[in-house]
DNA sequence: GGTAATACCGAGGTTACCTCACAATGTGGT
DNA sequence: ACCACATTGTGAGGTAACCTCGGTATTACC
C-alpha cells in the first residue's frame, strides 16, 4: 500500500497479495498432513479423475500433467513426492507400455477424504470472507481472464 | 478442469489459474527489459515510494520488504539483483548508519518509464479482458479477500 | 555505559516450476 | 518385415521467489 494513491487500485498488485495470502493459508491448513499446496493440487486431481471415467485404473502422467497446467516432467516429480508417501500408486498401462497409470492408494485416499472434511468443517476456507454471490462473481470474472490465455482441455 | 462437475467451480483452481497466466504474461512481457515480474515489482515500490515521499533521498530496505510484504531478507536479495543491473543505488542512510537507503538511479527511471509506457502501449494488459466495470468488482472482491489476512502498514 | 532492540547481510534451504536430452515403446508407410 | 517418426516418462540440471537462522554493526533506553 501507500503506493499508488491517486489513480488505480492496481488490479495486479491486488491480485498478488490475494493469491500469496490463499496459497499461505493452504500451506498451513495442509501442513499438518505433510502435503503442500501443490502436491494436494496434484492428489486432487488423481482422485478427480478417478471420480470422472467412473472405473478407469488411473492417470497417464502425461494427462495428469495437462490437467494441473504444468509440464509433463513436473507431474513426473510431484507424483514422486505422493508416491514417496505412499498416497499414489504408479504402474505401467498394460495397452501402452510406454505410458505410467497413477492412481491413488486407500492411504492417499482417506488422506484426501480428511482433508477435504477438515476444509468444510474449519469454515475458514479463505472465501467464506465473500457472500455467496460475491463467490459466484469472483468466479466468473476469474474464468473470464483465464480464458484466452492458454487453454488446452484435454479429452 | 474437469475436476469437480457436481459442486463448486473450485474458486482455487479458478484463482491458481488466474493468477499463473497474469504471472505467465507479465514474465513475457518483461524479459525484454531484463526483468523478472518480482524485480519490476519492487522497481516500482522503489519508484513509487520516491513519488510518494516527495524529496525523500530512497527507501529503507525494511520498508521496502514491507511495501512488498515480503521477509527483510528477501528485499535485499531483489535489490541485490536490481543493484548489478544499475537499477537502483545502494546508500548508507546519514542520519542512521545501521539503515541502507534505496532509490532508483537514472537507468533505473527511465527503464521504469519504459516499461509502463509499453504496458499501456500493448493494451493486452491482461485486465483489458474485462471492462471497466468488472474490473472495479473485481478489485472489489480481491480487497475484500485481503482484508483479514496480514496486514502490515508501516508508517 | 551496558543491555536491548533494530537493520542489514551471509549461508543455506524449500517450493514450484522449467528445458533439454535420451531410452523405451508404439504407429504408419512401403 | 523394416525403418522413420512420434510419444511417454524420466535423469540431469537450472531458475524464480520466497524463507529462516545466526552474526555484526549500530542506535536507543535507562
Amino acid at each position: 500500500m501507500s503506493a499508488s494513491p491517486s489513480d488505480s487500485p492496481d488490479l495486479g498488485e491486488l491480485f498478488h497479495t490475494a493469491f500469496r495470502g490463499l496459497r499461505r493459508l493452504w500451506a498451513e491448513q495442509l501442513a499438518p498432513y505433510g502435503l503442500t499446496p501443490h502436491q494436494w493440487r496434484a492428489l486432487h486431481a488423481v482422485v478427480g479423475h478417478a471420480d470422472d471415467a467412473g472405473a478407469a485404473p488411473g492417470v497417464r502422467l502425461k494427462d495428469l500433467a495437462a490437467a494441473l497446467r504444468i509440464a509433463p516432467r513436473s507431474a513426473t516429480e510431484v507424483v514422486d513426492l505422493l508416491e514417496a508417501q505412499d498416497l499414489v500408486r504408479r504402474r505401467p498401462d498394460p495397452v501402452d507400455r510406454r505410458a505410467v497409470l497413477v492412481d491413488v492408494t486407500q492411504k492417499g485416499a482417506r488422506l484426501h477424504a480428511a482433508v477435504r472434511e477438515s476444509r468444510r468443517t474449519s469454515s475458514d476456507e479463505y472465501f467464506s470472507r465473500l457472500d455467496a454471490a460475491d463467490r459466484r462473481e469472483l468466479a466468473r470474472l476469474l474464468a473470464g481472464l483465464r480464458s484466452a490465455s492458454d487453454d488446452q482441455a484435454p479429452a
